[in-house]
DNA sequence: ATGATAGGGCTCGATA
DNA sequence: TATCGAGCCCTAT
């Protein structure tokens, strides 16, 4: 219901009920309840105390609305309240499903009791690990663009989709009723999805229900407008308009929830593979209205307007809103603000001034932290109200240098003050959850605060278990050991005369990454002069980060590419293609290559033509592995060309990590095919359909004709980007499984003393 | 016991 | 000594 540092009663006390207790809360500690038995003064202390935690556990549930919001849910689902504020959303969701299909007449599935692993014999999923490690996803998830990093200061539209999940449920008729269960593997054991139902087929249940909770919500919202309402009402009103709302989206993550009684990975993964393409077709209009898309997740995209014009902005905003939802039924993109300013650093990461009118007319300015270390609470407060002040630096139209040296003074006031003591302790605190119990993790020493954990449960009274959070303040205490064997619990530090706080690690590993991160985008402001800011020496920090400097990527192609083998492909018209290049013709009749017919005298087709998609498709995917396949063969030769040596058998005969071949027994053996060999190949093969990549290379005529030529072709872009995907996948997989090369196998060997 | 996946960033130890 | 993966935590959606 709310998120906090922490979430001890006393936390809770001062986030929900406002309560400061000037940080000095008494404690009722087991020990101290013994003790207090020894005079009727302490022990009413004592009772006193529990009255308190009992009075304000209360206050706190009231003030959440907690039972309201449960009673809603529990009429919502058709459960009893007391498993609606007991159980967790995957039984709400279950039972609300219960009654659908019963009501309907449907046989629902058994419940599954206990832990013991059933037979998934019939059920493809791959072994439950029992290993204490995280779960390794199941299934695709979201689409995540790769944001144009920097610093905007043109307005930045955002705009979103209206819960893209139940939305997609209801627009493709997504439910157990109506998708066939049975989907199967690929080769390479990757998901194939079931087909999308028929158009003309039925609403299945799942759609129906979430179309119930939407319409209810709607009417309820309606209900909400009207002025003829008590506050009491109006409140109520509210709360089950909430209540409707989790639930909706509440049920997709149960789908894919391995534990439900209704779990059904295939449907959880084709609501968020339709997600995934929708979002790529929406960048892709948007872009064709020769628009800017920096940055886009799961379900909503970013559009630099180069505007600093807020009508404009929204004019805009309208006009794409039209643009995309024409393509749907249901689904309903929106504008959802405007950044007057904007720093985008990576995905998941960025600040943002939001831009609103209020019933005034005035404009209100709001900064918006996503992701940001600041928003974290495993950083001290001290660097994130660091980072916070440098942000608010940044985002304003002040002059560079004025930014550079007003970051420059602030910096330097906050290592002054920290030298000087004149930080709280408190502001330095780092705060953790522990996710097992202390003693479970199998590598305690590493982790400060499971340390902490462990010395204050055995000295202290604490117990700390799972899910409790830590604060400790990395000190100073003359041991020299690494940083994480010097975390201490804040109120150790308090009690001893011996710990120092140690102002180093502050000022290196807190403030520096946090400041240098956000100001990567901004000149002039690099990892070193910061750290001179900070009295860091700052030659530790001249390197920057390697930097994908893309000039330098792209210049080397061409060479890298002269080895490998071009791809054969077919043209709509059956005739065969090589393509080995991402564009075709020059001047005016450059286009990709795939959009362009290969004779001299034109079939009429091209590539991708027709129902060309498909076609490239399986043919680069059958290429690919052919490939992968070729490398697998293992074939070894003779590095002299003048033997005939070359053989799959791994000659038992050594000289160091090479084999000696058998034939001439005097030359070394290599790999035919290498995992390099291979590597480069397939990012060949990804070069020839990133045609956004390739874009990027040509000059501004030639640009031009061949964004013509894609927008002339219907979905050729989408069909580009699905390429690219297949080949990125493809990618990742065989990078992963080349590895292990047969060469390090060899070296492996070889140092074991076992050739 | 029991909503999901994607992603960044830190630390440590193994490995080249 | 640099690089990579695993484990951990927390966040965005």
């Amino acid at each position: 219901m709310i998120r906090c540092k922490s979430y001890e009663l006393g936390a809770l006390v001062e986030k929900v009920l406002r309560e400061g207790e000037e940080d000095t809360r008494q404690m009722l500690t087991p020990d101290a309840i013994r003790k207090s038995y020894a005079s009727s003064a302490s022990l009413k202390q004592s009772i006193m105390l529990c009255m308190r935690d009992a009075d304000q556990t209360m206050r706190i549930v009231l003030e959440l609305n907690a039972l309201p919001l449960a009673l809603q849910i529990s009429q919502i689902v058709g459960t009893v309240m007391s498993r609606t504020l007991r159980g967790g959303r995957a039984e709400r969701i279950e039972y609300l499903l219960l009654h659908a299909f019963t009501n309907q007449g449907y046989v629902v599935p058994d419940k599954q009791y206990g832990k013991k692993k059933i037979d998934h014999s019939e059920d493809q999923d791959d072994d439950q690990q029992v290993s204490s490690k995280r779960k390794k996803a199941a299934y695709a998830g979201g689409l995540v663009l790769d944001p144009k990093k920097g610093f905007y200061d043109t307005f930045i539209l955002l705009l979103d989709f209206n819960s893209l999940y139940p939305s997609i449920i209801q627009e493709y008729n997504i439910c157990f009723t109506t998708v066939n269960r049975k989907f199967k593997k690929d080769g390479e054991g990757d998901l194939i999805l079931p087909d999308l139902p028929e158009s003309t087929t039925l609403p299945g249940i799942l759609p129906t229900q979430i179309k119930k909770l939407v319409d209810s919500r709607r009417s309820v919202k309606d209900l909400l407008k009207k002025d003829s309402m008590s506050e009491a009402q109006r409140q109520q009103l509210n709360i089950r308009q909430l209540a409707l709302k989790l639930t909706a989206n509440s049920m997709y993550g149960c789908l894919g929830f391995s534990f439900s009684r209704f779990y059904a990975k295939h449907l959880a993964a084709m609501v968020t593979s339709k997600g995934r393409e929708i979002l790529l077709q929406t960048r892709d209009l948007i872009q064709k209205m020769n628009l800017d898309v920096i940055y886009g997740d799961t379900d909503s995209v970013m559009v630099n307007t180069n505007s600093h014009d807020f009508e404009e902005v929204y004019r805009l905003g309208r006009e794409i809103k039209q643009t995309v939802n024409k393509m749907y039924k249901l689904l309903e993109l929106d504008i959802d603000g405007v950044f007057r300013y904007m720093l985008l650093l990576k995905k998941k990461k960025y600040a943002a001034v939001t831009l609103e009118k209020d019933k005034e007319g005035n404009m209100i300015q709001k900064t918006e932290l996503k992701g940001l270390d600041i928003v974290r609470r495993d950083w001290s407060n001290f660097s994130a109200d660091a980072g916070k002040a440098i942000i608010d630096i940044i985002m304003t139209d002040k002059s560079e240098d004025l930014r550079l040296s007003q970051i420059q003074e602030h910096l330097e006031g906050l290592r002054v003050a920290l030298l000087d003591g004149k930080i709280a302790l408190k502001e330095l605190a780092i705060t953790k959850s522990l996710t097992k119990d202390p003693s479970d993790y199998p590598d305690k020493k590493a982790l400060p605060h499971v340390q902490v954990a462990l010395r204050l449960n055995s000295s202290g009274g604490k117990k700390i278990k799972a899910g409790d959070t830590v604060a400790y303040v990395i000190c100073d205490d003359g041991s020299g050991l690494a940083p994480t064997q010097r975390a201490y619990h804040v109120d150790e530090v308090k009690e001893s005369s011996t710990l120092k706080v140690d102002t180093q690690y502050y000022l290196a590993q807190q403030l520096h990454p946090v400041v240098s991160r956000l100001c990567d985008p901004i000149d002039g402001m690099d990892s070193a002069r910061i750290a001179a800011c900070l009295g860091l020496d700052p030659s530790q920090y001249k390197s920057r980060a390697p930097v994908e400097d893309q000039g330098d990527a792209e210049a080397r192609d061409e060479d890298r590419f002269l080895a490998c083998s071009p791809l054969n492909l077919q043209c709509s018209c059956g005739d065969p293609v090589v393509l080995d290049s991402a564009f075709k013709g020059s001047g005016k009749e450059i286009g990709p290559a795939l959009l362009v017919c290969p004779r001299p005298k034109s079939c009429g087709g091209y590539p991708l033509g027709g129902n060309g998609k498909g076609r490239i498709m399986n043919q680069i995917t059958k290429q690919l592995r052919e490939f992968i396949k070729k490398y697998y063969a293992g074939w070894l030769v003779c590095e002299d060309p003048g033997c005939t040596g070359r053989t799959r058998q791994l000659p038992l005969q050594f000289q160091r990590a090479f084999p000696v071949c058998p034939t001439c027994k005097k030359a070394i053996m290599y790999s035919e095919y290498s995992d390099s060999q291979l590597y480069t190949q397939i990012q060949f093969v990804l070069h020839l359909v990133d045609i956004r990549k390739a874009q990027m290379k040509l000059g501004q005529d030639e640009l031009t004709y061949v964004r013509n030529k894609m927008s002339a072709c219907h979905n050729s872009s989408t069909a580009y980007d699905e390429l690219k995907e297949l080949v990125e996948h493809r990618f990742s997989r065989s990078n992963g499984y080349a590895t292990v090369s047969l060469d390090r196998i060899f070296q492996g060997l070889y140092s074991a003393g076992a050739l």
